[in-house]
DNA sequence: CTAATGACGTGCATACAGCA
DNA sequence: TGCTGTATGCACGTCATTAG
């Protein structure tokens, strides 16, 4: 749950109490950017709870390879692909899908955005690093690789194109609907709850504003 | 002139290594 | 073993420079 309620930042807000010169105000900005972080981090939980997760890639492996499994979608999450002996300089894209079917295997090279709009000025080194892992793993498994920019809360895919700045093609880019397809889980289901943190989130912050401007008021008639 | 880009800065979370 | 510092990833922003 990423409620700004109950966020618990560790580090100091001085940059936010420069910016307002109000402690209270500079909390409540912290904890709102401690949910913003939070809450990327808890999308890819989310996923990987409700998908079917590998929790060792190098056993997997093994398994595909003795011919143990033969079909089937699995997610691999960043944190498995990091222990594993395909780990790439700490450089591992946010998911890894394996699609096994009687035709052939596929492994998607995935990269997650959360949100609709992009950080522009990094697209090219996002395309960059995904290509490079593409390159690492392709060469050492037997899989067809591709790789995918998925932005989860952008429907048109145009628009994610262009938020890329068309570093990326339109094959290469997945929306989060497709991107829960692929795994079998309810796209909608995780937009709704998290649609839950938000409402919550606004009342929480109108609450907060609320309050403080409640106790400037006193203040002033004391 | 405007849009894009690179370098840099601020804030926060998390994983992990190294230490006591 | 548990704690702490560090590296990394992510969102968002400024400023100066460059491309068109």
């Amino acid at each position: 749950m990423a409620k700004i309620r109950n966020a618990k930042p560790k580090s100091s807000s001085g940059g936010y109490f420069r910016l307002t010169g109000n402690k209270q105000v500079a909390d409540l900005l912290t904890k709102a950017q401690s949910t913003v972080i939070t809450n990327g981090t808890e999308l890819e939980k989310m996923i990987a709870k409700r998908a079917n997760c590998i929790t060792n890639l190098d056993e997997f492996m093994l398994n595909v390879n003795s011919g143990i499994i033969t079909e089937g979608t699995y997610l691999c999450t960043k944190k498995v692909a990091k222990k594993s002996s395909y780990s790439l300089y700490k450089k591992e894209p946010d998911f890894l899908i394996f699609i096994l079917t009687k035709t052939g295997k596929t492994c998607l090279i995935i990269e997650l955005k959360d949100g609709d709009a992009f950080d522009t000025k990094k697209s090219s080194s996002e395309y960059e690093s995904l290509v490079l892992y593409k390159n690492h793993i392709g060469s050492l498994i037997e899989f067809k690789t591709n790789y995918k920019i998925c932005a989860f809360n952008q429907l048109s895919k145009e628009k994610i194109k262009q938020g890329f700045k068309n570093e990326f093609t339109e094959d290469q880019i997945m929306t989060g609907k497709e991107f829960c397809d692929i795994l079998s889980i309810d796209y909608e289901e995780i937009v709704n709850k998290r649609k839950e943190d938000a409402e919550d989130n606004f009342e929480y912050f109108i609450q907060e504003m609320t309050s403080i401007i409640n106790t400037l008021e006193n203040k002033k008639t004391d």
